[in-house]
DNA sequence: TGCGCCTTTTGCAACGATGCAATAGCTGAG
DNA sequence: CTCAGCTATTGCATCGTTGCAAAAGGCGCA
């Protein structure tokens, strides 16, 4: 009861290989008897076909990988949602694997005895490893990059305006009346520049209002993580002139900010007011719901897979770099009960 | 630059193709000479394995397939997460993907022209397919299913004692005083019975506890999502009589519940207690943060890896039923700032 | 010197499918 | 009645790798 082949079908219908192989995939086409009969023997042997051999004599396999840093990580989970989604609209399924933001295992997915080599294409949200090394190491498999940006213009690159994103979550606090606005997520020594690019933003966002920026409401976050924002918020908290907002880089941050501030008995937002980035679920349920500048996920996601399958198939243009939407919702936690939208 | 092969190797260093090979593998004796010219051949075309082809000669593919409802659910997503780990230190790596808890979507993951012969086995959180269907369907593929029972013994599976975790949580609610304990997420008419399994466990503990069962306090949800626990918590303030506890049936019906009561002015715990299942991050982050009853996440994907594997190697027992072990994180939103743990 | 034994190296077939080109079978025109 | 021209069917080679078993080479021992 082992799967049966091609073989054993031709031999139980009397024709060759290669019939059943044309009744299989419909493309030749076959006289009305011998596709009844072969179809019989396909039904009574239920055969399903060897995709590896398959692929293999194709030269394809209609797989992607995905490689994101942890998938346990909101943003990362809505987005490989939509990627797979995205990959299923054109025939692809996707291989997913997380990094831990480990080097070593960034460069272990590119290596020699890698699994690369099975997938038609690689899907990368990077974090440590540098443009070099990216270049030496994936000069077979078709890459695209997710949300990093890796310096020279050696790969296709898809994500949001870090710059504008953060520059309209510090002015939408601004607006707000704030006055003395913190940042949350900085991370002037990393490899990856998305960090980096936010600060810019809101730096940005402070100068063109004519404010200065004070260094010490800048506070830098090894990664993005929720206990990393309360640790942060906490400190914040501590200064003998607290802020009365703050900008975090990511909505993880922003939750993890809220409960500190919650435990400290500091009113979020009358107090402080607080915005994220990333636009998960999750920061619409939170007490209260997050204001956030969300990238629109899907968007990205197709992008992504469509200029992935253009570098597999040869008819993409040389390394693009796309900037995909995003918008801010605005919710209570920077504009109260009152005025908050979904 | 396309890649090269063992043959291009082979010329190149002027030996067998089957030479290369065992440099390659290591498994079979080279003599210094022929390695060193070998590697340096290797090394010149960046030679790299075809794991296609590897995989076709070796009838194994090395890939397990991960198939749940939704990845952007977060129990989903993190333990996706672990048995991403678990897998991988079985040399092994995982394929996600996500049925939208959708029926055709699970049938067409195992139907006849499916990618599951692509994999080694299947990991499998069904919502909608039935035991007989499965069965029909999965002959050939070696399948152990999560979460969900399935009745008949055809199938090894792994999931935590659901009705032991409801009365728990039930149990908590009753020991802290309260007495009016409503119920979210029963799902009398589905095909998945965890939901089923929950209520009998919420039942037991009040009758033990000698309090009769109000059937209007026990209210159904669709799915387990954050809006219907939203909804459900707005119907349950609505009643004449309010509870002044809910067991939720997970953790996203809980947060959505909570963000209900704070809507409506109604203070957790104080008015109202709530518990969920499932042990999810964000419940500790969330404002109060959310008792819930927590599997072992890890200890599931290891089990489920481990007995899938032996499926695969032909050196598993029959069909086991696995109860993974839980317990009861009692944080805010029953007891309040005071006594919340971590 | 010759034989057997051990080690290294090799050739061949196979995994299961598909591309290509040739064959078999049939029709209709001349 | 023959032959070109078409269609349905087939055989062979191939994708890149590894299992198997035989060949080649080296060595010690009788």
């Amino acid at each position: 009861m082992a799967g049966s082949t091609l073989r054993d079908v031709a031999r139980r219908a009397g024709v060759s290989i290669r019939t059943v192989s044309n009744v299989v995939n419909g493309s030749v086409p076959v006289s009305e008897e011998l596709r009844t009969r072969v179809q019989a023997a396909l039904d009574e042997l239920d055969y399903r076909p060897n995709l590896v051999a398959r692929n293999l004599r194709r030269g394809r396999s209609g797989m992607i990988a995905l490689v994101v840093p942890e998938l346990d990580v909101p943003y990362f989970a809505e987005l490989a949602r939509e990627v797979i989604t995205a990959a299923r609209a054109h025939g692809y399924v996707v291989m997913l694997d997380q990094t831990d933001g480990d080097g070593e295992r960034e460069r272990e997915l590119l290596g020699r005895e890698s699994r690369a080599t099975m997938f038609d294409g690689l899907l990368l949200s990077p974090l440590t490893i540098s443009a070099e090394e990216l270049r030496s190491r994936t000069n077979r498999v078709p890459v695209v990059l997710l949300g990093e940006h890796i310096f020279n213009g050696s790969f296709h690159h898809v994500a949001i305006d870090n710059v504008a994103a953060a520059r309209e979550a510090t002015e939408h606090l601004l607006g707000l009346g704030r006055r003395r606005v913190a940042a949350i997520g900085d991370q002037p020594y990393s490899t990856g520049e998305t960090a980096q690019l936010r600060t810019i933003g809101y730096r940005q966002a402070l100068e063109r209002a004519g404010h200065a920026v004070d260094e010490e409401l800048i506070v830098p976050t090894q990664r993005f993580h929720r206990h990393l924002g309360a640790q942060a918020m906490e400190h914040l908290l501590a200064l003998p002139e607290p802020p009365d907002a703050v900008f975090c880089y990511n909505d993880l941050l922003a939750i993890g900010a809220m409960r500190a501030a919650a435990r400290a008995g500091v009113r979020v937002p009358d107090d402080i007011a607080v915005v994220g980035v990333d636009g998960i679920q999750e920061g619409q349920y939170s007490s209260p719901s997050l204001t956030t500048v969300a990238p629109d996920k899907a968007e990205i996601a197709r992008t992504a897979v469509g200029t992935l399958l253009g570098v597999i198939d040869g008819s993409a243009p040389p390394p693009t770099e796309t900037k995909a939407p995003h918008r801010l919702l605005v919710r209570e936690s920077t504009v109260g009960v009152g005025g908050a939208g979904p």
